[in-house]
Order: structure tokens, then sequence, then C-alpha cells
DNA sequence: GTATGATTGTTATAATATAACATGTCAAGA
DNA sequence: TCTTGACATGTTATATTATAACAATCATAC
């Protein structure tokens, strides 16, 4: 997919390993101001702000959430100001909505094509993207049988993370 | 999975081939009635007839959609009555939450062990539950190479249906 | 430097969902 | 039979999530 390895390729299971995760959030930033410069996308202060709240760790978080923590830091206090950048973050690949949670989680892959599946850690809430292709290509499959074409899917699993799994 | 054969069974694009939804409706709502006095769940009128406007065709309907016509038939017309009767049909199978629309669809399998993947048209709303085995395979390898275990799953692309597909 | 479009801020409201409690129903055991 | 307890329904109130619409501001291209 891209020759540059990024964290969430190298250790597909990064959210639930120890990492350094300062590093995999700058990473990801870096990926994030790279991309906004190539496809002329504005990476404005709270739009930059929002994936770094989103990036302090491998959780999705709320509409709301965000916005809380951006009204405490000098920017809008009204949903539409949080809406707005989570929707722009999403629009261009650098962040995902959880459906199951109605939440969003940074991208661990941004600006790379994927199919993401989410695993989603019901003890820590930890957010997990994991290595999505061959469920991908089984979903493609089962819609080709029917005739139905995929425009978008969302693939999203709730259960345990291996440390919670151990202690529940 | 059983010997009985059920509409969904038989005709996997069930939703969206052409066929006698009358008799298809009826299926699914003798099953539901046999399930509930086997279970001992209690199919009252209310959960009956959201099961029965559920079934009027392969389509999702939104808790509040539901919630007008139990009140225009003489139900309660506060959200909580829609919401129960739709999460005690959920509950026992007999519907499922679609997540992308925040909305209601009947299950085509009622009874049946069945990890559904739901195709949305976006051209004409209508929901069908696809064969999953495969899809839910390649997602449980997934999770497992990660140590994750999954307690819920769900699978759902929009698209378009093979109707709507040929004449967008 | 100004026109233009994108971005942000704000007000207001829509849409979705649940908590909490009162009332009613029904069936099993005293 | 009565009563008791669990379940179901109805209602009030409110929480949570999301968007429409418009004004003000900012950045860039001309």
């Amino acid at each position: 997919m891209h020759d540059d390895p990024c964290p969430g390729c190298e250790v597909p299971d990064l959210a639930f390993a120890a990492h350094d995760h300062a590093v995999c959030a700058a990473d990801v930033m870096a990926r994030a101001e790279g991309m906004a410069l190539t496809s002329g996308a504005r990476m404005t202060p709270v739009r930059r702000r929002v994936l770094e709240i989103l990036l302090e760790d491998h959780r999705a978080l709320g509409a709301y959430d965000v916005l809380q923590r951006l009204a405490a830091e000098g920017f809008g206090n009204q949903p539409p100001v949080a809406y707005r950048a989570l929707e722009f973050l999403v629009d261009q690949g650098l962040a995902h909505r959880i459906q199951r949670l109605n939440a969003f989680a940074a991208c661990m892959h941004p600006g790379e094509v994927h199919a993401p599946v989410f695993l989603i850690c019901s003890a820590c809430n930890t957010v997990a993207e994991a290595p999505a292709a061959p469920v991908r290509a089984a979903l493609d499959h089962a819609a080709q049988e029917l005739g139905f074409v995929i425009e978008r899917a969302s693939v999203e699993a709730l259960g345990l993370c291996p440390a919670c799994a151990v202690m529940p």
C-alpha cells in the first residue's frame, strides 16, 4: 500500500501493545500535516487540535467530549465547532467514525487506502484498527453474490482486548 | 443450522428479489410466535405489532417512525413504548439494530444462530441480511491474531442494490 | 487591495435515546 | 381465593447526539 512504514502497519495490534505512544501520535500527526500540504486541505488550529486530542490515546471520543476540550482551550463551545472539525478529519481520512459508540477515533493509517475493521474493548474502551483485507474480501464476495455494489462498509467488533481478557 | 427452511435461507438475496412478501412476512411472524412459546418470552400486542410493522417491507425503521405508527393505533405515544418493544425484539433475535441508520429491521432468520451482514441500499433503503459466515470467519481470524475476543460484531455495508445499480 | 470562497462562531432546534416512577396485568403459590 | 411478585405498559421529564441557518472572520488568488 505504501513504502513509508506507519506505526499501524508495523505493529498491527498497536492499540493493544505497549508502545511509545508519543512517537506513535507524533508520527500520525506528521503524516496528517503532510497529507494536508499535498491535498491542499487546510489543517487549521481547531482541526489540528481535534486530531491531537483524538491521538491522546487509542480510544474513541464523542463529539461533545471533544467540544468540551476545545471550549476549555478557548475555541468555540457550540456543537458545530466539534462536529465540523471531526467531519473534516473523517473526510480527509484522518479519523474514523465508530458507529457503535457514536464516537470518533484517530486513524492509525492516515493516507493509506484501507478498509478498517474496528475492535472495541468493552472493558477499557480501547479501539484498535485491525488488518481487514480478508474481511473486506469476504464482504465484497458476499455482496457480489447478491449483485450488491458496496460503497462504504463498517465492520465493528465489541469484545475484550488481550489485556482485559486475562483479567476481566 | 436448522431443518425447517426459512425464506432468508432459501433465497439469500430475499430483500432484493421479487417474492411474495405476504408469505415471507407471515412466515417470519409464525416463527416469532413459535419462538415466544418455546422460550417463554411474552409476545404482547405492542411487541407483535412492532414486529408486524417492521415486516411490512425490507427496510429499517427509526424508533420514532415505529412510535408514530403505534400511537396512531392507540398504543402509548411516548418514546419508551417504541424503544422497549424494539429492545425486546432485538433481545429475542427477532429484529436487528442497524447502527448506521439508527434504525431497526426485522430479522429474516429468526431462531437461527447467525452473524448477520447488512447490505443497505442508499437509493431505495432496502436492507438485506446477507450470508455472512465467511465474513465472520475472516473477522474472527483477524481478531484472534491480535488476541481479541469478539463478543458482538456488526457488519454493515452501504451501497446500491441490484435494482438501483442498473438505474441509479 | 479587493473579491471570493472557505472557515469559524453563534443561535436555535431537530433527532435519537433513557431514567424514573406510577399503574396495570397476570400467573404461581399460600 | 387471595395475594404477591414479576413483568409490562404508560407517562413525565430529561439526556445525548446532531444539524440547519446565518453572521463574522480569515486566507488566498487575482
